[in-house]
DNA sequence: ATAGTTTTCAAACGTATGTTTCAAACAGTT
DNA sequence: AACTGTTTGAAACATACGTTTGAAAACTAT
């Protein structure tokens, strides 16, 4: 079992760019199948369920871009030491790992957050629920870094804060080639990707380092 | 036509209600007709389509909505001048004003928050298309406010910045409940709504106001 | 080549959806 | 009370969905 790659990545690579566009209960196995160039039977044949195929669509990136998190971070930890650690670095380490993971499996950053952002927002508690189970761990000590960088507050107004910054990345990204669109017609400047990463880091770190409330 | 309010209104209550709580998709006719107590062909009857009832949920608070906030950002305009304008108290304005709108309608802010992060999230482009067109001169006037507290900055970076704020707001509302569930779960903390607010203008209005890159 | 396993394929299954139908019930007017 | 237009109701409609089936095809090894 678990032999013939192929189909399994056609599927995963049409659904990856199905469910980013359109989400989850909106796009069909049908269309899955279809865009994929396979029979209708191989999702349930090589993955179960449509559930597992969600599942799956989100392992196949996210435990390489852990990986590389993790190790772009300690890196960075590392090299400036744990009292010099600088908020907005640490977005931009984020940023650069979900990159160098779209860039060495050919694929698109923006699709990637833009699942991140969906598992959020989309009525899916299994997939929550897996999310939770398999990466929480990875992110726990990424937290407890932040937190040491931060100004002192209540355990309530942190949480928020951490997930305003998810909630912007994940906006930020999942819409990114349309915003760059706008703001190329719009003010008839080419925007580039990495300072938009700069203006990003620049805008969560001074939220996060607000004064507490 | 469009006489008997009572069974109008009870199926924009239960739609507005279940289509928070579940998304457009995920949520069936019969659900709402169910949970509204009126006939499944009730809805076709009155609104014509689903479509139809999805905007019709949309119009019923936005509309009375971007009214009040229209007034209450003239008011504090006025009353504290052009030049004095803070952007944390522009974004209070703004969720009071929501508030303001669901009280008197003895509703519930949180709902339509959430509707409001799930038109941005979904994928309705109907529902988009609907609100840009009905909607967007509203609040034109309040991006032009906006611009005027801020530091100065290049055109290219204000842009980013503003839908850097947009996507804070969209995201966290439109995963109000499940964050505020998370809180909960994990800090064993009741997370007000209004605190929420609270932290999330502190936390846009700090990355608006931050020195320019 | 042959036997055994894995993978594909077309077709069907059962269920749920949005929508339509048309007769019955209701409301208001004369 | 009878006629009018409006609203409800139970049932059916057509379509789309996720999933299952069983036989054909394609592989893998002996």
């Amino acid at each position: 079992m678990m032999a013939n790659g192929n189909t399994v990545d056609k599927i995963l690579d049409a659904a990856q760019e199905l469910f980013a566009e359109r989400g989850f209960a909106e796009t069909s196995l049908r269309m899955i199948t279809s865009k994929a160039g396979v029979n209708l039977a191989a999702v349930n044949y090589h993955f179960g369920s449509k559930e597992a195929l969600i599942q799956a669509t989100f392992s196949r990136f996210l435990t390489p871009f852990s990986r590389e998190f993790r190790d772009q971070l300690n890196a960075y930890i590392q090299q400036v030491g744990e009292d010099n650690i600088d908020i907005a670095h640490m977005i931009a380490v984020l940023a650069s790992s979900a990159q160098v993971v779209a860039v060495r499996n050919d694929q698109s950053v923006a699709v990637f957050m833009r699942l991140m952002g969906l598992a959020y927002a989309q009525a899916q508690s299994h997939l929550r629920e897996y999310l939770k189970e398999h990466y929480s761990d990875v992110f726990k000590p990424f937290m407890r870094t932040m937190k040491t960088a931060c100004p002192e507050m209540t355990p309530i107004e942190w949480f928020w804060r951490i997930h305003f910054v998810l909630g912007t990345l994940a906006f930020t990204m999942s819409s990114v080639d349309s915003l760059q669109a706008m703001a190329a017609s719009d003010l008839s400047v080419d925007s580039q990707f990495k300072d938009m990463i700069s203006y990003l880091a620049k805008f969560v770190s001074a939220g996060l380092m607000a004064p507490a409330t």
